[in-house]
DNA sequence: CGTCGTTAGTTGTATATTACAACCATGTCC
DNA sequence: GGACATGGTTGTAATATACAACTAACGACG
């Protein structure tokens, strides 16, 4: 080649790409677990966290079009999982919580994904998990600023 | 919360969900710069780095099926970007090289990513940047090796 | 108390990514 | 030569997702 690349470059570069390769997995999986994908186990925990979750706020956690919010949520709502109320404030807005059986299925898709999370904590040196998880994040608010600015993605 | 959500794991939930969020940008953007996509960006520099690539080689370097490979290559050859030419040695398989035009592209891009990740530089402390690019391979390695067990995606 | 602009949510439409299965051509091995 | 494997393409389908257009409800201001 008769240009520069930056050495450093290509190295982010293949971590990025490397990184959207191993999170394909989670991302696209139809059915992560019990029926769920893992956009819905998303929500399904969140909603859990929170007991109570307006739907505009579920657009910034997802950080994702208010249509496509819509559209995922609906798939557990179907499944009983979920409940939409009205807001008594807001009529327009509306509430999630959870059913009983999506408790439930949210506790199970938690063992189950526990069990994905073990092993990759497993094959992280004990003593260094804190450090990697610090690191991620750091490179992960790196990229959030970035494209706050609008370097990626114009 | 009647049930034991490990703390550890919400922790890596949130990691994994939001690396995703902000790898979202690089891998949907339709055009990423330059008229190619993100992906397509990666097929160019890879052909670049190696010259000369088998498509076969491409379906294990993108990890995705071989089908997807195809249709991901297409559109650089109409660009005339790349061209694909029968192997010598095996009339099956197809080699890809850059065109002229393509190594043109490929610098411009790389110009256009570059400043992207300078500013994703820029937000990491210097010092750090060696540290930070080992722990996320280290994330990445123990995610694909729990893949690679099957304890994620069933 | 209307009107206007804003916000919450839904639906229509379109695109990209991707896999799987079926298929063809070629190669390899016995 | 025939069986099986490999490299690629195409058909089909599912998912994720955005944008635009729309409805309903809220809020503020005259």
């Amino acid at each position: 080649m008769s240009y520069e690349i930056p050495k450093n470059g290509r190295e982010v570069l293949k971590l990025i790409s490397e990184l959207s390769q191993a999170l394909r997995c989670c991302q696209q999986e139809p059915v992560f677990c019990e029926d769920v994908s893992f956009s819905q186990f998303l929500i399904l925990d969140t909603v859990a966290e929170k007991g109570r979750l307006r739907l505009a706020d579920l657009h910034d956690i997802l950080s994702v079009e208010k249509s496509t919010t819509t559209r995922l949520v609906n798939p557990l709502v179907k499944k009983g999982m979920i409940v939409r109320e009205k807001s008594d404030h807001d009529f327009r807005a509306i509430n999630l919580t959870l059913t009983k059986n999506g408790k439930e299925v949210h506790r199970k898709v938690w063992e189950c994904f526990s069990a994905f999370i073990d092993t990759i904590a497993m094959r992280i040196p004990q003593e260094r998990t804190e450090e990697v998880y610090r690191a991620v994040r750091i490179l992960l608010s790196a990229m959030r600023d970035a494209h706050a600015e609008g370097q990626c993605c114009t």
